[in-house]
RNA sequence: GCGGAAUUGGUGAAGUGGUUAACACGGUAGAUUGUGGCUCUAUUAUGCGUGGGUUCGACUCCCACAUUUCGCCCCA
């Protein structure tokens, strides 16, 4: 037996169902916000993600899925969504004639080589918006709230929007050069994660599970203490925004986020219970021109699909998700399964969900098949009454019994559906 | 990349170094029933993740690998 790839899943059953009402739910609701469908590639060049993502970034280092087509170029399964539509934003010149923002969302699996564990795969769905061209806090404000509102659309009530700032580039100089100050005398005190982490990435440091009761970081700068004046009065006109639309959000300090293009705001929705994050995303007004394209300011958000399953699977509890077949056909010899399979079809056409047996049943087994698919009506063909342009309809819940001209199943149906 | 736990039929699962791998649900066939749902009977894993090894003999012991799962790192 081949089995599946390490990491990759199969989504059926309950699974399936959420994921379909999840892609449908989203865009719908896309509609009420103005934002566009974009669909980009699976794979694209490696280079886009290196210079995009980041060099020093995990995510880069040592998760990417990389190969070389048969035409040798090098190619990367991409790991996350934002770097693609940005290419594309550029490669399409979409900001061409626009004043307004560009605000586009996604919908797709992302890739990454990684030890699976809860609610992490190698293959993964996200979906996420971006928007372009607006430097606004309105617009942080908005998409912030469009990913909490849509969360509670799905059904999610119990998360909060954990937000930070990390500021403009003077602000994260002055802070980095500040907190390896304090910190390097310490150095021996952290984990051997954070000693690395301290050369790497130290703004990491204060978001380390390991060493979270140490003193240490206890009493580590703040970086809303280095903020710059205009980094400072934009966080605050977005917690003003955020306040009047009636967002649930909380100040996180400790939220960095590991992509290196973000700035000024980043944001995680995270659940009450669990602790678990379903998304998050950030600003990030200097991506775009390091990825040769213009001067131009962005924001975006991604969920992680299969996390939002798993919130939802939470919520439902044992809940029963099966198909409520409306009518049942049975048919036992091949006069009755032709006239079953063109009766089927006739209903199928008026959008009653219909199944007939098309396994050779006895008739007792279509008898319990009708019931395991919860079939409000069964139709039951038999020769004698079909020669006489007859069918049988039964009730399958009052259990009652009727006889009429075969021509007029479908308004019989209808009509007592 | 590092560490812990797990892997028996369609499903939930018992099980022992030694003939036919419990039990339950589900499936199939039949009896009964005006056309089922209750009840009864029969049947349903030539195999216990894969590959080696130890042994007279392994599903049961050992090793490796794979996968799953829970953590670390990192992230959605």
């Amino acid at each position: 037996m081949i089995a599946k790839p390490k990491g990759t899943y199969d989504l059926i059953g309950l699974d399936a169902k959420l994921y379909n009402y999840i892609y449908n739910v989203v865009q719908g609701y896309m509609d009420n916000y103005n934002y566009e469908f974009i669909r980009t590639p699976i794979f694209e060049a490696s280079e886009l993600f290196h210079r995009g993502v980041g060099e020093t970034t995990d995510i880069v280092t040592k998760e990417t899925y990389d190969f070389i087509d048969r035409g040798e170029r090098n190619l990367t399964l991409r790991p996350e969504g934002t770097a693609g539509v940005v290419r594309s934003v550029i490669e399409n010149k979409l900001y061409g004639n626009q004043n307004g923002p560009l605000k586009y969302y996604y919908f797709g699996t992302m890739y990454r080589y990684e030890r699976p564990q809860a609610g992490r795969y190698r293959e993964f769905s996200q979906m996420g918006v971006e928007v372009f061209n607006a430097n606004d806090p309105m617009i942080d404000a908005e998409v912030i709230s469009l990913g909490y509102n849509l969360l509670k659309e799905l059904g999610i009530e119990k998360f909060t929007v954990h937000l930070n700032t990390l500021g403009d580039l003077t602000t994260r100089q002055n802070y980095t050069a500040a907190l390896k100050k304090y910190l390097k005398p310490h150095l021996a005190e952290l984990c051997p994660d954070c000693q690395k982490r301290y050369e790497t990435n130290p703004l990491r440091i204060i978001d380390c599970k390991a060493d979270k009761d140490n003193d240490v970081l206890k009493n580590v700068p703040k970086i809303s203490d280095y903020l710059t004046d205009e980094s400072k009065a934009l966080f605050t006109k977005l917690k003003e925004l955020l306040t009047i639309l009636d967002i649930d959000y909380e100040i996180d300090e400790r939220i960095v986020r590991g992509l290196d293009y973000y700035d000024y705001n980043v944001w995680e929705y995270v659940t009450d219970d669990a602790n678990i994050s379903l998304g998050g995303g950030g600003r990030y007004n200097n991506l775009v021109k390091t990825l040769d394209g213009p001067d131009m300011p962005a924001v975006g958000f991604a969920f992680g699909i299969d996390r939002v399953i798993t919130e939802l699977k939470n919520i439902l509890g044992s809940q029963e998700f099966t198909n409520n077949v409306d009518v049942y056909i049975m048919s036992v010899n091949d006069e009755e399964k032709m006239q079953a399979l063109r009766i089927a079809q006739d209903l199928r056409l008026n959008n009653v969900m219909t199944e007939i047996n098309s396994n050779n049943l006895s008739l007792k087994s279509q008898f319990k098949m009708a019931d395991s698919l919860k079939a409000k009506f069964l139709v039951i063909l038999n020769s004698d009454d079909l020669q006489k342009g007859l069918v049988n309809i039964k009730d399958n819940v009052t259990k009652e019994e009727v006889k009429i001209d075969e021509g007029e199943i479908v308004d019989w149906i209808l009509g007592n559906i």
